[in-house]
DNA sequence: CTGCCGGATATAACATGCGATATAGTAAGT
DNA sequence: ACTTACTATATCGCATGTTATATCCGGCAG
């Protein structure tokens, strides 16, 4: 995967310009934040010719763009129709959480033993940005960010790029439902505590135990987020067949 | 006419889409078989130009099959500077089977209890077909393919999509390599006979043990390929030319 | 003789245009 | 009035042409 781990947040104010670098990596960025934070919602059909228009670009750069993304697993390609960004089933969120609490404590036993003072620094200042930005409600779309931080500097000794790859677009596929977890207050106390303490357990390379902990937190941060959206849907279900215009943020076209 | 639409041989039934076929996904199919094949070697470049001259198509659908082979993993795209297949290291090897031997063990054991007389019938009948093909030598690039229908014949009744789209890709990027398994024949014979009992664990549906065996299984493969590729590696480290079999149709540059 | 700089060439990246295909809307027939 | 078929439009897919960039080679200077 040639994603350019690099150079994330250079380019986040400007709408239209693209920076140098490759048109096709660009959109492709744009296009998965924008899905990933929920700007694009569930069942929306991304037009080529829209986005092309949108981004300045010719549709080409876009085409391969969501074929990328289509790959990670973000979009769905169907031939002469479009791409749209599916709706994930309660069954998908618990079938991508379950890839989660296999992987990830798996990657994190191959890393304790190899993090440094600064990564604990550096996921404790995470982790009180966490916080800081809980207080403002607005900015639900940073924790889903802040909680890929977190876990990806704790693995990020582990030296397996491959796993990270696939860590990297589970997370991806389902950081859009994080903000329905803002519904559960409690629940996002409980995933900041287990983060504490998960990296308290990694401080003193208590291995065996902080896999446990980071199994046991992946587990419920995806049950509840799957009971989150069944209730969603479930509201959902009662209201008009059109309306859904709570996410109203969309910029598919004007 | 080196391209044809109309024969879509392969796809075991796992796929639930099974649309039409554009180009892009012709020439992705046609690229991934033959690099999982080993006739286009690794180190190879790809250029856009001669593939597509030789498929008969613009480069257009060579450029997206390009990037999405590029998002499976199986080659690097560098800007500017075309797609190469890459050379997977020993730990890569020891990676993607750690990545096996956790998910596949997994996706068994939700499977099993779903399984029918008419699946394990057919994992039979693959097992007899690989064991039909291992006398002929020629046959190497059969037994990957073997090898994965019988794997995911188990795993089709866990209805776990995303898992089985990991899975697919993992085991896709080191396939290519399972001709250095022939080297170690026993170890060929080991792996059959290891698959019948795994297949008759799950007959009996004694999930646990399947599991572990599997886990084993995998493991094990793995292991033996790692030393086959360290050994063929230091091999070639005294003569710069390796002389691989079969590569005389493709696009490399010399 | 060697190292650096500049132009030529090859190749990838991008834009534009055209043909193909699906969807929707309308009209006609039962 | 309902269903079906046909047409029109919007969107996707592919081809060709153009631009940008990296590599390679040769000349010039030190």
């Amino acid at each position: 995967m040639t994603l350019d781990y690099t150079q994330m947040d250079q380019e986040t104010a400007s709408d239209t310009a693209i920076p140098r670098r490759s048109l096709t990596m660009a959109v492709a960025d744009r296009l998965r934040d924008q899905i990933m934070r929920g700007e694009i919602p569930e069942g929306a059909q991304l037009r080529q010719d829209a986005i092309a228009t949108q981004y300045q670009v010719s549709r080409i750069p876009v085409r391969e763009a969501l074929r990328q993304l289509d790959a990670e697993g973000l979009i769905e390609i169907v031939h002469n129709r479009g791409a749209i960004v599916p709706a994930l089933s309660p069954e998908d969120i618990e079938e991508l959480f379950s890839i989660r609490a296999l992987l990830e404590p798996e990657v994190l036993k191959l890393s304790i033993p190899h993090l440094t003072k600064e990564d604990f620094s550096e996921a404790e200042a995470v982790l009180q940005t966490y916080v800081q930005e809980l207080k403002h409600e607005e900015h639900v779309s940073a924790w889903g960010r802040l909680n890929w931080q977190f876990h990806s500097i704790l693995y990020s000794r582990a030296n397996q790029p491959r796993f990270m790859a696939i860590i990297r677009n589970v997370n991806n596929s389902g950081e859009r439902y994080t903000r329905l977890q803002l519904y559960l207050t409690h629940g996002m106390k409980r995933a900041n505590e287990e983060h504490h303490q998960i990296l308290e357990l990694c401080r003193n390379r208590e291995i065996a135990p902080a896999c446990k902990l980071l199994r046991q937190h992946i587990h419920f941060a995806g049950e509840s987020l799957k009971q989150a959206l069944e209730r969603k849907r479930a509201a959902a279900q009662g209201e008009s067949a059109q309306g859904d215009s709570k996410n109203g943020d969309q910029p598919s076209k004007s």
